[in-house]
Formats: structure tokens, sequence, C-alpha cells
DNA sequence: TTCGTTCCACACATTCTTGG
DNA sequence: CCAAGAATGTGTGGAACGAA
């Protein structure tokens, strides 16, 4: 039977400057930014105010499993970042600058399993010390797949205590990301943008989304979201996605990553870093939460670990 | 495999144009 | 002015393909 527990907290204020950009990220891109965000909110920079993540912790964050020595995308992703130029604030709601361009990293560099960055010192007082800001969850956006869902949660995310402005189209587009050239056709931009990402944002998060079209003339010109809290996340998606995650211990053996939520706050704890061993009869997970304090789970077999993260989600 | 993108088909709805 | 037909756009379902 399992003995222990443990619970963490990945969450981390994002500026809204950050969050209503032009958004030609992908959703990896998105994701690791997020996350030397996170990274930088909770270490300390050096004397050049150059942050440190080792590549290992990156990639738990990002979800992918450590077995995974292949860090040549990873890498790849991140000197992508660096290029990358963005427009910010596009829903003003910083009145009080008037800043609007600047490349998300201004430098990167990957030395002996470490990953060393630097924000511009324009983005970075923005970034660190938001005034302005909403409270994400790295877990729940870690969970999303779509750039579009990511970018839409976000920014429906941070207006969750106001209502969410009446935008034209074209803003709306620009803020997923979608270039004027694509998806010019309105069916396929909610067919393939607007509900797609409404669905899992719905399925998969703490809030839930509806929208409406607005038309001027013949064609829609605007576009409005309305989101509300969630009253409960979809158990059974996340169950269905844990028994995978199981399943894939007993596949793997090492480097499952297992979420538990639970009524009162829709996701509490993750094991970073799990471990698994089979010692005579029994199961043993090893596990290490973010903080890096590790814990020894150990039960009778694979279903007693089923049940029991199942009782923890159900409690 | 999944995601992002582009197309196609066909029915239906709305707006524009034009001839009487 | 008005009715009919043309033009344009939406709703829905689905195929295909390259990239990740």
């Amino acid at each position: 039977m399992a003995k222990e527990i443990t619970y963490s907290d990945m969450t981390f204020p994002k500026h809204s400057s950050s969050i209503a950009i032009s958004n030609n990220l992908t959703t990896i891109q998105k994701k690791v930014f997020n996350v030397l965000i996170y990274n930088a909110r909770q270490t300390k920079p050096n004397s050049e105010g150059i942050y440190s993540i080792s590549i290992n912790q990156l990639k738990e964050h990002l979800g992918i499993p450590r077995y995974d020595k292949n860090n040549t995308h990873l890498k790849n992703r991140i000197e992508e970042i660096m290029k990358i130029v963005v427009k910010f604030d596009l829903l003003k709601k910083d009145v009080s600058v008037n800043w609007t361009a600047a490349p998300l990293l201004a430098g990167a560099q990957i030395r002996n399993g470490v990953l060393r960055y630097s924000f511009s010192q324009f983005l970075e007082e923005k970034l660190l010390d938001p005034e302005i800001f909403t409270i994400l969850d790295l877990l729940i956006i870690q969970g999303l797949n779509s750039k579009y869902s990511i970018a839409l949660y976000e920014n429906v995310k941070d207006f969750s205590t106001s209502e969410f402005p009446k935008i034209p189209i074209n803003l709306f587009r620009e803020l997923m990301g979608v270039e004027s050239d694509k998806y010019k056709s309105i069916t396929d931009l909610k067919k393939r943008v607007i509900e797609t990402s409404i669905q899992e944002i719905n399925e998969k998060t703490d809030i839930n989304i509806n929208y409406e079209l607005i038309k001027q003339g013949r064609g829609f010109k605007y576009i409005k979201f309305n989101a509300k809290p969630s009253k409960n996340l979809n158990k059974e998606a996340y169950l269905e996605e844990l028994n995978k995650k199981i399943d894939n211990l007993n596949k793997l053996f090492i480097g499952v990553q297992i979420m538990v939520n639970d009524k009162n706050r829709d996701i509490i704890c993750t094991f970073q870093n799990v471990e698994y061993r089979q010692k005579k009869e029994k199961v043993v997970l090893n596990l290490k939460d973010v903080t890096g304090k590790t814990k020894l789970l150990e039960f009778n077999n694979f279903e007693d670990v089923k049940s029991t993260i199942q009782k923890n989600m159900i409690l």
C-alpha cells in the first residue's frame, strides 16, 4: 500500500503584456518559454543576470522523459526562441507603458547539461516584477497539445476577473499566431483554431470558454469570449491520461510523470522523476517532487498503484 | 500518431445587382 | 421599387499531406 503522497505547486505569475503577444511560437516553444519564466521566478540569476536550469529539469517540466537522451530537438527549439521577436501587450492592458516589440531571449547557451539564459533587461523587469499579471499553472499548460489552445487559454485566463473585450478577428489571429494568409476562410479558422482549442481548454483546464462571432455586413468581423471557472475538471479524461501513463510505467520503468487532482484544487500534485522498480512482487515508486524531496511508495502490484491514485483523485 | 494546413463538396443563408 | 437570379459567405463533413 502507498505510504505517503506529497503535493507540489507549479504556478507562476506571468505579466499580461507577455501574454497578449503576436504569437509566432510553436507549441513546444511556448512551453519552453513558460518554463524559463517559471524557473527565473524560482531561482536567482548570477551577477550577470544569467539564469540556469538543468536540461533534465527543463525536460521534466516539459514532460519529456528523462531517458530520452536526444537533446538536439530541444536545443534547436531554444535557438529558435532566441531569434523570435514578438509584439507585446496587444490588448493594451498596461496603459503605463508603450513598449511594443522585443526578442523573447537575449541569449542562451547549453553547457554540461545546463541551459544558461537571460532575458533582455527590457523584458526581464516585466517578467519578474509583474504588476499586471495572471497566475498560470505550468502543469495545466503542459497538458495542452495545440499552440492555439495555449495562446487562447493564457489570454482568456488573463481576463478571468474582468470581461474579455470584443476584438477584431484580425487581432485575434495575431494573438493566436495565425498569419493573414493562413485560414483565410472563417470556416476553417473556426473549425481548426477556435473550436478545437476551446474544446481542449474546456476538457483539460480550470476554465470553461464559450465564444461569439459578431458580423459586420456580410462577414464576421469581431470575436468575443466568455470564460467562467470550470466547476470540475474532466476527471474521466484525467483518469484516462493517468492510466496511459501508468501503463507506460509497465513498459518504460523510468521517467514517468503522474498528475493527481482533487475537488479542492484542480491539480494539486505532480511527481517528477518517477522511478520504478519491481522487487519481489512489490512495486516501488521512487518519487522526487519539484522541490527535490524524495518519497518511496510501495505497492503490492500495479492495480494498487492505479486504485490508490484514483482514490486520491476522487476524494 | 498528432497537429497544422489546405482543399473540396454540397446545402443553405444573406446580400447585391439588374431588368422590367 | 421589386422580384429574380447572381454572387458571396457560412455550416458541416471529410480527404490529403507534410512536419513535428
